[in-house]
DNA sequence: AACGGTATCAACCGCTTTTTT
DNA sequence: CAAAAAAGCGGTTGATACCGT
């Protein structure tokens, strides 16, 4: 058998808490704790409402140490970087963010932070534009630009292109040679030899071992690897933020993705190298005879 | 001042995962 | 081990504050 019924649904009340329930709650919890049961609470400070309510209330709101608004640039950095490599995973975004609750930056996120990247990603498309536009007339049509190419480009909007080494340094668990060994010594720092670099080029990458900003990578790779000309650049989407990255951004969610949580943890890697992830991180790389190039978007 | 559109955020809903019986 | 409830999580909604006309 089960346990108990939570609550009365019909006898619980909803909508806004009101300062003298808050206050109830507020000092019962801080005097005898939660006691590991939320269902049970309500009844015991004479609250109607369902436990579950009480447990987003003291979590979001009345918990003590809580933040509310003024995010500062460094914690949309993190968000940015986060949310960028793994997704809606807003509990654990709000994880590294010491006062701040998931529901916060949920809507922080969905209210103002997407669009001041959005709106920065237009300005950065524009200027490309621009600089395309006089590279046109200075080269005389030497190449192409439409629309169709611009939408087709997102690695152009961000600036400079890291070394393979670099990406090595900031993921050298990402991807393993040939003898299954990493091409950066964590605990150095030296870069794999050439020997491990060519083994490196002639094996395929792990790529659902980095973090997600390379997933679907693997996807391309098996499938187009050796189609020639084509350059990897996906235009995704990712709320609205089309071509924000050339990145896939996964959702982890267990519904049919068909990973598991083990796995899930494994490929996030270590949080705190996303948390300190570089303004663009673009990888680049050939093998094989197919150029592919990924991005991530990070701030600093 | 009145109105309509937009932005914000607390709270709810429904689903998945974890825990308990 | 299975069933059921609790806990946890992310998406969505609704009230209301704000802003421009």
């Amino acid at each position: 058998m089960g346990r108990a019924p939570c609550c009365d649904k019909a006898n619980v009340k909803r909508g806004p808490w009101s300062p003298d329930e808050d206050s109830k709650l507020k000092s019962y919890i801080e005097e005898h704790g939660t006691g590991g049961n939320w269902i049970a609470l309500p009844q015991k400070i004479g609250l109607k409402r369902c436990g579950k309510s009480c447990r987003l209330r003291w979590l979001n709101y009345l918990r003590p140490n809580i933040k509310h608004g003024g995010f500062s640039e460094e914690e949309d950095n993190i968000i940015c970087s986060l949310y960028l490599n793994i997704g809606s995973r807003w509990s654990i975004i709000a994880a590294q963010l010491p006062g701040r609750t998931d529901n916060d930056i949920k809507n922080y996120w969905n209210t103002r932070l997407k669009k001041k990247l959005m709106g920065k990603q237009r300005k950065e498309q524009q200027r490309s534009s621009t600089v395309k536009h006089e590279m046109k007339r200075e080269s005389h049509d030497s190449f192409m630009v439409n629309s169709h190419d611009q939408a087709m480009d997102p690695i152009l909007y961000w600036p400079e292109l890291p070394t393979l080494h670099e990406a090595y340094l900031q993921y050298p668990f990402a991807v393993s040679t040939a003898q299954d060994q990493p091409l950066c010594d964590n605990s150095t720092n030296n870069f794999a030899s050439s020997t491990s670099m060519n083994s490196m080029k002639s094996s395929s990458p792990d790529f659902s071992q980095m973090p997600n900003m390379f997933q679907g990578f693997n996807n391309y790779y098996q499938s187009e690897l050796g189609g020639g000309e084509m350059a990897y650049s996906t235009p995704q989407q990712v709320d609205g933020l089309e071509s924000f990255s050339g990145v896939e951004i996964v959702n982890l969610s267990s519904t049919g993705s068909g990973i598991s949580s083990v796995d899930q943890s494994a490929s996030w890697g270590d949080i705190n190298s996303l948390v300190n992830s570089p303004m663009v991180y673009q990888y680049e790389g050939t093998m094989q005879g197919c150029t592919f190039e990924a991005s991530y978007f990070g701030l600093q």
